[in-house]
DNA sequence: ATTCAATTTTCATCTCATTTTAATCTCCCC
DNA sequence: GGGGAGATTAAAATGAGATGAAAATTGAAT
């Protein structure tokens, strides 16, 4: 089970440091950003589970930078975690794209339970499933095992990620960035070629030999695993 | 667009009018049952996108009925309305299964964008901006493929892309300038006329060979999509 | 620590589709 | 009949992707 990874974006230290305490007594895996730009930085850096934001702190403000993530990723739960509890401002940070606001003070308990609340759904939609297919193939995500027919097949360990992977998203092409990102964790244009050699060696594993191939190249976007 | 149907579980009368008016405002359509039994009822009985719970009720408390639903159904957004606002009962009411938690007397429009929050994800998650459509054409962004009638169309990346352009500007007249902007991210007038070239590869894909044309040109001002 | 094999990554090359340019054609309006 | 806007075509330039092989890295075993 791989850890879950939280953003906390606060720039009062004792209020930061009493959160990232209590989370990571949870098995959270926690980050903090003292400021709005930081904030961004590890957003744009590190694929987190979910965010906490505070609404003043320097640079950025929470409500502007929860709109400007939220132009990049619509899907990330994102808990606003403030002193303003007027109703204007709690429907400002609904409007800026937050799922949650949970107004300062708090129980530490309440914050616990909304932050499962709002991980309970991305979470069980990818997890969940153990066994993963497209026509003939099976990938145990368990076992680390995949088949396709009868006939056993050896995948290394990042060829196994990628094939996850694009499983996963099956019927969705897939960019060479998202893979990037996903898979081996850049986040930046490294010139590298890398993705097009695994997706090779995927096909000489799982499509070489079969009459029906699952990896299609889509010309200009990605990769995707279709049943034709 | 089909109507967004909520449910709530309350037993007083006057509160539970108060909601149902208030939303119906906002065209969503909303049933209310007076205690825990009609409401499991008629969540049994009808599909609904949310649930708004009280928890003291005759029959069965809120608490109560919310396990009961999650016995059945894990996805649909559940958001207890309750006076009992100590951090035990929240916390209570999460372990129950909801996914939101408002204390009374609370505001209005504050219930409003927390509906709207947990609606975003659910109703994201369908379907919302997957497939675009013109008339018998379909335009599935995740797979990346296009269909006219039941041919499927190939599409290069470029076209792919300009067509997906024109079909989120439907209806609007898009100049040269913008799609130069967006598709092929060039500022100033380099005097070429790929896009001419591109709306004529278009054309030739998804309106040569059927009786109704999709892309037109206005004269002097751009391209547009239209259905006629 | 050293070795060795397996895995991961880089690099260079080949092929071919896609993209772009530029020239020509068509139509409409004055 | 000339000018302008747009459409179309063919040819040229570009770039994306596949793959083989070598280099680098990791990690297990001794």
């Amino acid at each position: 089970m791989s850890e879950i990874k939280i953003l906390i974006v606060e720039d009062e230290q004792k209020v930061a440091r009493f959160i990232k305490l209590g989370l990571e007594d949870h098995d959270y895996h926690v980050d903090v950003a003292f400021d709005g730009k930081i904030g961004l930085l590890f957003f744009q850096q590190t694929d987190y589970d979910l965010i906490l934001l505070d609404v003043n702190i320097p640079e950025i403000n929470g409500f502007d930078l929860c709109k400007r993530i939220r132009t990049v990723n619509q899907k990330i739960p994102i808990l606003i975690l403030t002193a303003l509890g007027l109703t204007d401002h709690i429907v400002e940070g609904f409007e800026s794209g937050a799922d949650d606001y949970l107004v300062k003070p708090f129980e530490f308990r309440e914050l616990l339970v909304r932050i499962k609340a709002l991980l309970k759904r991305t979470l069980n939609q990818d997890q969940g499933t153990k066994l993963l297919t497209a026509d003939d193939l099976i990938l145990d995500r368990d076992a680390k095992t995949v088949k396709r027919g009868n006939k056993q097949i050896e995948l290394t360990a990042k060829e196994f990620l990628l094939l996850e992977y694009l499983l996963l998203n099956k019927g969705k092409v897939i960019s060479r960035v998202d893979i990037a990102e996903k898979i081996w964790e850049i986040n930046f244009d490294t010139g590298t070629n890398v993705i097009d050699v695994y997706v090779s060696f995927l096909r000489k594993k799982i499509d070489y030999g079969f009459e029906s191939k699952l990896i299609h190249t889509v010309v200009g976007m990605g990769y995707t695993i279709r049943e034709e």
